[in-house]
DNA sequence: AAATTTTACGCAATCGATGGCGGAACTTTA
DNA sequence: TAAAGTTCCGCCATCGATTGCGTAAAATTT
């Protein structure tokens, strides 16, 4: 049999109350006598007590866990973001449930459902795009929420991300810098605000420069190596070939760097590549290459810390969109043409 | 308001009982009408009722949870397990709760509590040397337990990995094939059970060859990027450089390709090397990899199987070990010196 | 010695869902 | 019309932990 309070309160002839109170260490404010509380303590040591925290939970209406559904938990951006917030909450006394939606948007729900039936105190969203009807479901239930890593139109949330337009206009005006022309911008799904917004970036920063975008150097598609991938290969076997790509995510990266490799091509001496993501694969390709970086753990700490406060302080203080900065490493994925 | 069985109840004039058969699906067997029943489902769809599981799990001693303990979530076998696992589980009711332990028996031991606490339905655990403290705290309490790619001596469980030496002497004699004699085994922790099997492999291939093994050839350490690369960088510099090197892992592995493109070598025209796991980046270098592969997705399934057996039927099932197969992934980072 | 304080706890309700047992109301049968 | 079924559902205990309120017993004061 598993030991519960009154297995205790029995063997050392008090009621639960009194075990509970010792065992949460509030046996001094309710003037419980130390050699009570002592054998209390031991007994509990000895029969390998642990607290139930279904039990717990239900009375309290507070779980202690938080939801964090994620696009792709394989996706090294989404696998540290869970690492840096595992750990935080952890030494909150916090767990987590991990959700992972696979980009679809049933699933998506599904997952909001059974969190928010299990009650979590708190979610943290990496949604898609489209997901507003599911995030309402969770709004409707004050629970509180952080959106990670997206901006959703006409949606009060908190946000934490990162300034994807000024990243990308970093990234593009480096290249156009180094003499670039044709730059391509190798894109993921056209209407989530990532997207959106580092397709802006580029748009500035060709603009601003005065240069002109033929329709085939715009590349939407989705965040994936097999879209990085394609979209390189045609590209590179047309008769319009560019000089540099921008992709706009890791796994697109990534895959347009097998592609450039599949068409015997060298980074960066024949053709330059910047993008969005770092990783660490990107350090160990022949020529590392040259990324935007996130600062994930910042931005995974702040998710927490925006979470809790709104756990513990109440969930109506008004709500903050965190943009954090991205930091551009410039490593050997570009060729100076000037 | 959160509705509660209660809600409905009172605004259909019913008990918590009858709202609670028509919500599990239970009305026919207890002979309510279809009326009252379409009454209620109707309104708890309308108050977007949602079971309170802390209730439910508390009531039936069932939580439909399942702890997932891992070393490290980002490296991609852990994060790839995680996305297979938790794809199993969903479909099958259950909610995954992540615990990172960073390779920390402390933080194992918090974990393993924190799961216990919460009355988890079962526990998939990827161990550290050395928990076997921990891991009778589990088997004191009867929870279903499958332990991941280990195996601990004296330590009756239910295993899933794969054949550590069987694989390792694949990998090593086709590098004796291909005519290496000076091969070099990068290893991790020296007492844990992979790494252990793993040279025992390592040593029987090159017995089997006759080779002798210098001292100096072993490098245990741990499973990191950096011993990979402090390893194969100290070999590379030394006077007596091998040809060939085995790494016990996908980190050691990238470690020492890093180390081995920083010392301006090339693989394998002037080092070959093989490895354990396979991974993405492993097909991104210039040469691609020879590696091991472990069976991943049948690995996690195997061990979803195996929780959810002993949770449904007992728990009193002889234990199983579920050695799987490796695959040898032939790429191209070994050279062929005869 | 009676009154007052302090010490040290216990009682019982509560959180929300579940299910065994029982029973009222209505219908059918003899 | 009384007995026997059916139909349809409610009562209440239970899971384990928490806490406001209350109080008996011991200690102290007057």
């Amino acid at each position: 049999m598993i030991p519960t309070l009154q297995t205790i309160a029995d063997r050392v002839n008090v009621s639960r109350s009194t075990v509970s109170r010792v065992l949460n260490n509030k046996w001094k404010m309710y003037g419980i006598s130390q050699a009570t509380a002592d054998k209390i303590t031991s007994l509990a040591k000895e029969l390998h007590y642990l607290k139930n925290e279904a039990a717990r939970s239900l009375r309290e209406k507070k779980t202690f866990t938080i939801g964090v559904i994620v696009r792709d938990i394989t996706n090294p951006f989404y696998s540290q973001l869970v690492k840096f917030v595992e750990s935080a909450l952890y030494s909150k006394g916090y767990t987590i449930i991990i959700c992972n939606t696979g980009y679809d948007l049933d699933r998506e729900k599904g997952h909001i459902n059974v969190l928010l039936s299990r009650r979590v105190d708190g979610i943290i969203l990496s949604p898609i795009q489209k997901s507003i009807k599911n995030i309402f479901k969770i709004k409707d239930r004050n629970v509180p929420l952080a959106l990670f890593d997206c901006k959703i139109d006409d949606l009060e949330a908190d946000y934490i991300l990162v300034d994807n337009e000024a990243g990308t206009m970093e990234a593009v005006s480096y290249l156009i810098d180094q003499g670039h022309k044709k730059i391509v911008y190798i894109g993921g799904n056209p209407y989530d605000s990532n997207n959106r917004l580092r397709y802006a970036g580029y748009r500035n920063s060709l603009s601003l420069a005065s240069l002109s975008i033929p329709d085939h150097y715009v590349k939407h598609g989705n965040y994936s190596f097999k879209h990085g991938y394609e979209a390189a290969t045609q590209l590179l076997r047309s008769n319009d070939v560019p000089t540099a790509f921008f992709a706009a995510n890791n796994r697109i990266m990534l895959g347009a760097c097998k592609g450039i490799m599949d068409c015997g091509l060298q980074i960066p001496d024949d053709i330059s590549i910047v993008g969005f993501d770092d990783f660490e694969t990107a350090t160990m390709l022949p020529s590392p290459l040259t990324v935007i970086r996130q600062p994930l753990r910042e931005m995974a700490l702040n998710a927490v810390d925006l979470l809790l406060s709104r756990i513990d302080k109440a969930n109506n203080i008004p709500y903050v969109t965190n943009m954090l900065k991205t930091e551009f490493v410039i490593r050997n994925s570009t060729k100076n043409l000037n």
